[in-house]
RNA sequence: GUGCCUGUAGCUCAACGGCAGAGCGCCUCACUGUGGAUGAGGAGGUUGAGGGUUCGAAACCGUCCAGGCACCCCA
């Protein structure tokens, strides 16, 4: 056991299973994605450093990206997240592409840090973004579009919230608050820390930024204000954006939320549970510049990202991951004596060209052995073919959740199986 | 990167300075041409690693590795 040589902190095994259950996850992100008209797209994992250096916070790119030189020493990142890659590749073909593009992806990151729960060195992320549009309804579409894979995925409005608030909000407030243009930024990191902090300590550090006692009591009911959002064109449309496209129930209006990423210029969201259980199972908002620092004419956009550990997690949690048993739905043919081998293969290829998946046994042991590695496996239906069967062209079919069994004619024999895989495989 | 907690059989956990155990799982058999049930046997450990203290360490002490929680940051 010691021997085995071990695996890098922080990435995971996908054995059959789990791989069954991420496949789930991609195929519900991928139809919630596609229903909205979004096209997939991908990027190289592998980016020169210098993609990053223009922006993304420093913290991300110099601490927390794994970064190596190549043999020529150039030095490479394993890509921390997607933006600058689509930046890339939005700038490269500005002049071709038709806006707003509606764009899909799913695939691995990497970050140097301390794995926790809900966090690992090595992730998968659903990234989607509406580009080159600045309007209300685009920021609506993209809550919607995570509200609808809430939805697809069985969780309830009851059990997670999308959160929402707009930094032109929070900056108007904080003027009128009479915060100097050149605290706004810590001041806004300090918002989102709230929830972190101990009251006593938060107060003092919004102290310690230059507040004074009189501004922070206006800024901690300013918090505290569930109708904020009504004093903002913008979120009133919004909320009555999403109010039509049957989503309002997964909203709520949240002035604590800020997001850390220095680009969002308007709305931005995160969704939570509401047990406050595990950390934002995705993130985003608006932005108003994604291409200019590759180059690229200014374009506005609206995105959001999604973590698998974290909605893993809660999913799990809800009981909402159906079981899924990788070799579900197969056939297993059993080998009744090396004799029969043959005759075995015959029907177990004839079953796969008429679209069966099809498992048989390599070795030689009981029945029982064989019915017991069948069972193991999932499989929905074992065959049986013995001297008896061949000398009347039949076959013993077995239907194991069922627990039946029936003597068919060779010649029923795909029509025998169709009978049972048609049946729900209820659990 | 900082602070705190944890690491015993494949899994979940006992033993807490004095012979390393249980349940589940696994293997064999009862089962002669039939899976999940039942019963009877059996295998499986240098107690995360390598040091120290001690007559004696799974236990106590420091180091490393891994996991968890909070910070940091964020998916």
């Amino acid at each position: 056991m010691e021997k085995i040589v071990r695996s890098v902190k922080g990435t995971r095994d996908f054995y059959p299973e789990e791989m069954a259950v991420r496949r789930w996850l991609i195929s519900k992100i991928q139809q919630v994605s596609a229903a909205f008209g979004y096209q997939e797209y991908d990027g190289p994992c592998l980016e020169t450093i210098d993609l990053y250096a223009a922006k993304s916070g420093e913290e991300l790119v110099k601490e927390q990206a794994f970064v190596f030189p190549d043999r020529s020493g150039e030095n490479i990142a394993l890509r921390p997240e997607l933006t600058p890659t689509l930046a890339r590749m939005i700038a490269s073909k500005q002049n071709e592409l038709t806006f707003p593009c509606r764009w899909w992806s799913f695939g691995p990151f990497w970050r140097y840090e301390r794995p926790q729960k809900g966090r690992t060195r090595e992730f998968f992320q659903w990234n989607i973004d509406l580009i080159g549009a600045d309007q209300i309804a685009a920021d609506a579409e993209l809550i919607a579009v995570a509200a609808e894979f809430l939805r697809s995925v069985g969780v309830h409005p009851d059990q997670v919230k999308i959160l929402i608030n707009d930094r032109r909000l929070m900056d108007a407030q904080l003027s009128t608050i009479g915060i100097p243009l050149d605290l706004r930024p810590a001041v806004l990191r300090q918002i989102d820390r709230i929830d972190k902090q101990p009251a006593e300590v938060w107060d003092k550090n919004a102290l310690d930024l230059g507040l004074v006692p009189e501004q922070l009591s206006q800024l901690k009911s300013l918090l505290g204000s569930a109708d904020l959002w009504q004093q903002s064109p913008e979120l009133s449309a919004l909320f009555a954006e999403l109010d039509s496209l049957g989503v309002r129930e997964y909203t709520a209006y949240e002035p604590k939320i800020i997001r850390g990423l220095d680009y969002y210029t308007g709305t931005v969201f995160e969704a939570r549970d509401t047990a406050g259980s595990f950390r934002a199972i995705l993130g985003g908002g608006h932005y108003s510049n994604l291409v200019g620092d590759v180059g690229g004419k200014p374009l506005p956009g609206v995105g959001f990202a999604m973590g698998d550990v974290v909605i893993l997690l809660l999913l799990e949690s809800l009981g909402l991951i159906p079981e899924i048993i990788p070799a579900g739905e197969a056939v297993f043919v059993s080998v009744f004596a090396e004799d029969y081998r043959s005759t075995s293969n015959r029907i177990a290829a004839r079953l796969r060209r008429a679209g069966f998946k099809v498992f048989s046994y390599p070795g030689m042991d009981k029945l029982n052995k064989q019915l017991k590695y069948a069972d193991k496996l999932g499989a929905r239906a074992v065959l049986v073919i013995g001297p008896d069967e061949i000398e009347r062209a039949e076959v013993v079919l077995k239907d194991l959740t069922a627990r039946t069994q029936q003597v068919l004619p060779e010649a029923e024999l795909e029509k025998g199986l169709a009978a049972i895989l048609a049946q729900r495989h209820t659990l």
